[in-house]
DNA sequence: ACAGTTTCTGCAACCGGTTACATTCTGTGC
DNA sequence: GCACAGAATGTAACCGGTTGCAGAAACTGT
């Protein structure tokens, strides 16, 4: 019963009893090797090897309560945002010998909150990124486990945060260089925090600027949602765009595309991202690029920086955006944009649906 | 020292002491029900509830030998291929009541079996996606764990095969319907088992038709090298391309727009995978949709079939794939495609990259 | 009323590690 | 030569569950 397949069922006393030292003594030697002799420890860890012998995390978290397993919570696996922070996180912690739990919230608040209850036991701490819960419920969740947040900023919590708020500042500084001075900005679902971070860097560049920014929005952060505003954009006379993610973006150059109006020459778009498809995109579409896989690698590290010194307070690490600029981005034309100066734009009363990229 | 955080150090004791029974008997209540009294079940349950206990997974596997974990591992994280397997696999584990632990090999073999290996004493069984490790090694591995395998086949483990094959012939099928006699199909990376079997499919579907095929490649699975083969497809004179994955279709299409070229009026085009971007270029890809998420559930299922009864012998579950007709697609331009007939197409000595998609 | 079942529960050993404490051995200072 | 410190190792309890075995209680049939 103990043993399935064929594995090996070599426990700790038969290393001990092959080597002729205590069970103590093996475990010690794996360990405070500083704590056996030399010569002993060479004895063990050669009869281990050739026993095949590997300590059992179970039980060794049963004493310690150490798992050596972290828990990873995303609210959409087939999210390329999330899949890439999760590539970043899962290579990190594996050089820092610990497993990854992972698990899909599937944007649903309440899935979120009881997928984390559930590994809480079985891991040492937790990395939720872009949680969907409340303030409240994450200040619940801290008493059942160490917690890291992923842009999101809690009192008491850990956090890394991806500066969107400075790619906006740089996306507008651009396009402003460039020559811009009426630009529409498409906006994410109003849920995300993403989103409220890059309307904040909208304001906080435009303020006492000689610019004039049409809202629109809120939209669904998708391709279709992209080709639909591109119209209210065009309609608006801005002579640029910038988009909440990428992929809104690449659906306003295919609806400008089918519409036969030229990107950069007669309207600039910015994305946001950088997904694989922007440098593909004709033309090659200027995008915001977010460090993504880095982010999920200084998640870790902050948790496991609070299981070596569990009393040290909490930190936030900010991480830079950078504008990366291609083709989709030039000056504006002469005088364009000027004829309309001053009206209002619409505000389309799109769906607020909750999904929300980031 | 046994307690992290505020966490509940609630134990099976704690639980007996406040209901007045035995440590077996809470056991029991939670392992074997029916063991125990309607009263006493009840009594056992309602304490546990009011302490908040939960039954530690370490605690219970140390005796039971059962993880009630699942490793899956993948040979690249950000391909939303996997991606899209993951998404399926987790969701249906969770169902099961089972934790998933992940792991991303990088493409690499080496780094591939030390990860199960690894895993293997953690968990209860592991499913590897498209391994890039060879059959000797595989079995190898069978010693250590219980292993179920996606997109690849072996002697004596449980598989789920992706039907790459017969979404070809349905392309194939698809396009000699339309009149097209003369194909040509850009390759992916040689060592992939996908490329094999979509090979394979392609060769059955042509076999006794008028049909000439052209293969190009191997090219690397993506986008810049679709942009690249686009012009030798063209140079051949073939009426319909069949692209090894939509990433490279894409590439054909961008770069067929660059030149002028019609589609679906002067080539047709035909990608696979179906993934999100194929829906939004222009024309919208035809492609061969794979049941990614379900492969990824099915898997599970095996494994979970096998922990049931593990004498119980393999099973191999095929999965088949669906031609998705969109506009990149139409009949042949009359006529067209004769002028070149029975040249030989450049045969492009592409990067082969370890690379591979599947 | 009594032997034989069946049902429920407790005792205690065990899973595979860790660790506080005890023990032995060696080397040191006086 | 002796008390003592320090290093190396062993002993045994413990972590939080599970489970074989046994005893008690209730039920069965005669």
């Amino acid at each position: 019963m103990s043993q399935r397949n064929g594995v090996s069922p070599t426990s700790i006393r038969d290393v001990a009893r092959s080597a002729n030292v205590s069970p103590a003594t093996v475990s010690r030697a794996f360990a405070e090797p500083d704590l056996v002799s030399a010569e002993t420890l060479k004895r063990v860890m050669a009869v281990a090897e050739e026993l095949h012998y590997r300590p059992s995390r179970a039980a060794r978290s049963l004493t310690t309560g150490k798992t050596g397993n972290i828990g990873l919570v995303v609210p959409d696996l087939s999210n390329p945002f999330f899949s890439a922070i999760l590539k970043g996180g899962q290579a990190r912690a594996r050089e820092a010998d610990h497993a990854v739990f992972l698990a899909d919230s599937e944007e649903n608040a309440r899935l979120e909150m009881e997928l984390v209850r559930a590994m809480a036991p079985q891991v040492d701490g937790v990395i939720i990124c872009s949680s969907r819960l409340s303030e409240a419920q994450l200040q619940q969740l801290r008493k059942d486990t160490t917690l890291v947040l992923l842009n999101r900023k809690v009192r008491g919590v850990s956090s890394v945060l991806l500066d969107s708020a400075g790619g906006m500042r740089q996306a507008i500084g651009h396009l402003v260089a460039l020559g811009h001075e009426r630009i529409g900005f498409l906006g994410g679902p109003v849920t995300s925090w993403s989103n409220k971070e890059r309307r904040r860097g909208l304001r906080a560049e435009a303020r006492g600027k000689s610019l004039e920014i049409i809202e629109f929005g809120p939209f669904a952060p998708q391709f279709e949602a992209g080709q639909h505003a591109a119209d209210l954009a065009v309609a608006a006379a801005v002579t640029a765009v910038v988009a909440f993610n990428d992929l809104m973006a690449l659906g306003v150059l295919s609806r400008l595309a089918d519409r036969g109006i030229g990107v950069p020459d007669e309207i600039s778009v910015v994305g946001f991202d950088n997904i694989p498809m922007a440098a593909m995109a004709t033309p090659h579409l200027t995008t915001v690029a977010l460090p993504l896989e880095q982010s999920g690698r200084v998640a870790i590290e902050l948790l496991l920086e609070q299981f070596a010194q569990p009393g040290s307070g909490t930190h936030e690490q900010g991480l830079a955006a950078q504008l990366i600029v291609r083709a989709s981005t030039a000056p504006p034309k002469n005088g364009a944009g000027s004829s309309l100066r001053g009206a209002r734009a619409t505000q389309a009363p799109e769906e607020t649906t909750a999904f929300s990229e980031t």
